[in-house]
DNA sequence: TATAAAAACAAGAATTATTCTCAAAAAAAA
DNA sequence: TTTTTTTTGAGAATAATTCTTGTTTTTATA
């Protein structure tokens, strides 16, 4: 692995996300540092560091895929959010027991990787589609009161 | 829901399925019975059985979506080969301690849905793999071995 | 330090899975 | 039976990602 002025700012601005970045956000911020830089070489840079284990990469559904810069204090679990599709790093009380388990099941299954995800509409969505549910209740009863005047009116 | 052919044959094809399935997989059974249909119709009837629940969907990295019928008795812990694509469910011996973790993170964490996924390179894959790492051995030597003919000759 | 080899780059074309559109057909409700 | 709603087939559109090409930069080697 070179050392490149994008891949040192690459690897900066990811450390910097505040939280899971898409290629694409990642692209725009290094972009203020780097005008010239390329979707492509962000993409590149990714790959790579996925596969050196820096980076975990989450993807959903068929949205762009999020990033991670490994943080060996936070846990591997996430939540999605199946509306908007924001993902986030879930804490668990119960974390130690969770731990052994996991442990065993690594050494059962011998797997390289374990995921634990919760799909959960996050609470903007929720609250977002309750408003949305209203809404559309009222329409129905609007154009159920409209058919019952009309055939009054035959 | 309406009951048309060609969602009753879509579900058929799909319970027949011995393992997960794309799309495009469950298109080509189904053209068999149905030479008309088109790929829109599968994945748009895929998108009502899962939001009804009855089949699940599973995507991975950026690849084609698989889906499979659930079945209840079959447990939600999945295996992902990240070479080939496949995936497969996964038996866990000690799954009553598992069950009851998963249950607690329900509790804990309001979740809709608990993915627990391994990532693991399937042993054809390995085999496949190892094979190509001795080749490419192979190949170093020669071209070293080359060099330094090549290098003594002058 | 100069040169050769390898790795990475920018730009944009290509790919691929999926979703969308629209007019016609089929199913269900009235 | 008629009307309304749902679904369909065909194919265009979309969107995220990967690939290609020629060039530049970095590292290894002499």
């Amino acid at each position: 692995m070179n050392q490149t002025e994008q891949r040192k700012i690459i690897i900066r601005e990811l450390k910097n996300a505040k939280s899971h970045t898409t290629a694409e956000e990642l692209f725009n911020n290094v972009k203020k540092f780097l005008p010239q830089i390329s979707l492509g070489t962000i993409y590149r840079n990714l790959e790579i560091l996925c596969s050196n284990g820096s980076v975990r990469k989450l993807s959903f559904e068929h949205r762009k895929a999020q990033f991670e810069w490994k943080n060996p204090a936070e846990n591997f679990i996430h939540s999605y959010c199946p509306e908007c599709g924001k993902i986030a790093h879930v804490s668990f009380s119960d974390s130690e027991k969770l731990q052994n388990l996991i442990l065993e099941i690594y050494n059962e299954t011998e797997a390289d990787e374990i995921k634990l995800d919760l799909i959960k509409v996050c609470n903007c969505c929720k609250e977002a589609k309750a408003e949305q549910l209203i809404k559309a209740i009222e329409a129905e009863n609007e154009r159920k009161s409209k058919i019952l005047t009309w055939n009054k009116d035959k």
